[in-house]
DNA sequence: TGTACATCAGTGAACGCGCGTTCACTGATGTAC
DNA sequence: TGTACATCAGTGAACGCGCGTTCACTGATGTAC
């Protein structure tokens, strides 16, 4: 039997995952009614205040798990190995599944990030710049770039996570696209990619 | 006295305006109603109708209008001389200038590039593309990078539309911010774009 | 120039509908003894 | 272990409101003669 802990618990799931559903399925977050989210959790529209204040906080706690996710992905990338060309094709290829694996909350991702209210962007923007953060620390760590000082590193992790970001609505748009039509675009962001890498080669930061 | 004509294209001008009017106060476009804009505009909703289908037809005559700007914002931005670092510096300054002159626009770009419906969002691409292969056609005529290849200075052109679009929604939200934040701001966005050219500078396209 | 008619942008009433939010409630789960 | 009571997630009715869309209309502008 499950603790009424856990059935409110499971509610919950089911109020996030539904504004996800309908997320996914086309429609903007700013314009999904509570009571739609309700009907699609099972649930009757006064439960939806039993887990929220209202909508902008079920919002913020779909970036919180956004930032999990995100999370998730950091450490899988930091599997990789091999050369620095190697690592940006696995880093790129490990994105994009995982962008097709969890579609939903990167259709919320790219909307939100400069579509939502004020207080969900700046919410999103935190989670993109936690993430630049961390990847500068890899970079650093790994010696790669003994040039390029520590405020310049996060500038070029910034431009790399902002590359990459830019590409995720093209993946959700392309998932039922060709192959070859994905490819291209793969190959057409990793170029992107050895450009910036290239660029930061080359840097040299004032000491 | 205006012709019949005329006051058509004044009506559907207030609709325009008071569209983009609540867009720029911080509503979402997807959620913005026909009455509230109707309402805004000074006239009867039903009158809506004899302009628009819809408020998604409308979106994309703000697209048409947006593109008509970034046309203009191109031929300003040809206007520059100097070297590069130069050209670069000036680039961003003439758009940031230009986004603060129609702050209203360019959060419906912001806000609509990835979060509008399937069309307008393709709509607001294509219009970007263009830009960027304007770019491109500019930097091949200038032989300022020799050793790049058509399809490459596509891409390369891409990167930096997306790099300078990127910084659209920070523009807006900064507008009121201290000035020191927001020049701290425009020096990060330019040493990007310096590091991209440098990436450019050194970059082989296969022959 | 004047008259008679056509056009059509904008009006205003009306519709059924889904919205967010309130309220008093129910009944299963949890707790104290 | 059993009983009596408290908690509280979820219910269901009700509210007033703004929504998109329809319809027949009005009256100023435009056109034909």
């Amino acid at each position: 039997m499950l603790s009424r802990e856990d059935k409110k618990r499971q509610t919950r799931r089911s109020l996030m995952d539904a504004a996800l559903m309908l997320v996914g399925k086309g429609g903007n977050f700013s314009s999904i009614s509570l009571r739609e989210v309700a009907k699609n959790a099972g649930v009757v529209p006064t439960s939806f205040y039993r887990h929220f204040t209202d909508m902008e906080e079920l919002g913020l706690s779909l970036v919180d798990e956004l930032g999990m996710l995100l999370r998730k992905l950091m450490r899988s990338t930091r599997q990789n190995n091999g050369g620095v060309d190697g690592l940006i094709r696995s880093s790129i290829d490990v994105y994009v599944d995982f962008v097709i694996q969890h579609p939903n909350h990167f259709y919320f991702l790219s909307q939100s990030r400069t579509g939502g209210t004020h207080p969900l962007r700046n919410a999103i923007r935190n989670e993109l710049k936690f993430f630049a953060n961390e990847l500068a620390s890899d970079i650093r760590q790994s010696s790669m770039l003994p040039n390029v000082g520590r405020l310049d590193l996060d500038m070029i992790s910034e431009l790399i996570v902002a590359t990459v970001a830019e590409t995720t609505i093209d993946i959700l748009d392309l998932t039922e696209a060709s192959p070859s039509y994905r490819q291209e675009f793969v190959e057409r962001t990793e170029k992107k990619l050895r450009l910036v890498w290239l660029g930061a080669g080359v840097w040299r930061s004032p000491e």
